[in-house]
DNA sequence: TACAATTTTTGACACAGTCCAAAATCAGGG
DNA sequence: CCCTGATTTTGGACTGTGTCAAAAATTGTA
């Protein structure tokens, strides 16, 4: 995804409502989009099952279909990052632009944020990139978390 | 998964029979695991369906609930390793112990091994540990491998 | 050879993601 | 405000991946 967009996305609407930062995307906006970007905004690292229960919850009904379509075009403007640690379902957060990493428990699940040392993809050099253009360096950190030690 | 006991399976045991190497396990030695043993090491990083054409073009038939069973297995003995870059189902590869990472094709999903700089997990640390007891860091390289480009 | 334990088989199920046609909604222009 | 074209949403079906469970088969040991 794109980097620079991904900060415009962040840092230019922190502040804006969320209709006007999808019409200043050039999105649509509707209902459903307005209700999931809010979704990921109250749940990071929320799976789209649990943000379809949010959604649910505070817009009275949408379907499945809507909300896998959704976070699909807000993860294409940069407005949301997709995440999949192993052995999870697709996760959604809308802290972009910034290139964290995850810290996952092994026993629990529970994931949390941990900022990159660098800030910037690609932020590991590869021993041997294999003729790779790398874009990114994707890290997650494994272990128990302080409840489950 | 115990760092000591995947080089015990992949030092002590490369030059051994597959039996032979189940049976050091404390592993009942089956027709159906020795195959899959073989499926994984012919095809680096396949996924748990590729093994089971693997595995039927070999010994002729063998059930996918065995395959899983068996892979399952395997990586408790340290025989096999299970990676799940982002976006694919889980992959196996039995090249175990030595905390490489992966570099993946945005495009075309080629993926290759990465000698880890470190060696020995974890192999990075995270800015803010958040209370955890870290004991890996997964690293995945993306990008365009020379073909995509 | 017999038997207990374990593994494999078979079929069903659950979860997560995608596909698709019809219906509904959005946005812009008149 | 209404109309219309474009886009989105809905509802249901489908696919892929992994798991569950009972019955059948196999392994290994005595």
């Amino acid at each position: 995804m794109s980097a620079h967009l991904a900060k415009v996305a962040n840092v230019e609407h922190s502040h804006s409502a969320p209709g006007e930062i999808l019409r200043s995307l050039g999105v649509q906006v509707t209902a459903q989009r307005v209700a999931v970007l809010d979704a990921v905004s109250a749940h990071p690292h929320a799976t789209a099952d649990q943000i379809l229960e949010s959604v649910r919850a505070s817009i009275g009904a949408i379907s499945r279909q809507s909300v896998y379509d959704t976070l699909g075009t807000l993860e294409q403007v940069g407005l949301v990052r997709r995440i999949q640690p192993t052995g999870s379902p697709a996760r959604f957060e809308n802290r972009v632009g910034d290139n964290h990493h995850h810290i996952i428990c092994r026993n629990c699940g529970a994931l949390s944020d941990v900022d990159c040392a660098v800030g910037e993809m690609p932020c590991l050099t590869a021993s041997d990139s294999h003729g790779y253009t790398i874009d990114e360096a994707e890290v997650a950190y494994w272990g128990l978390c302080p409840t489950c030690q």
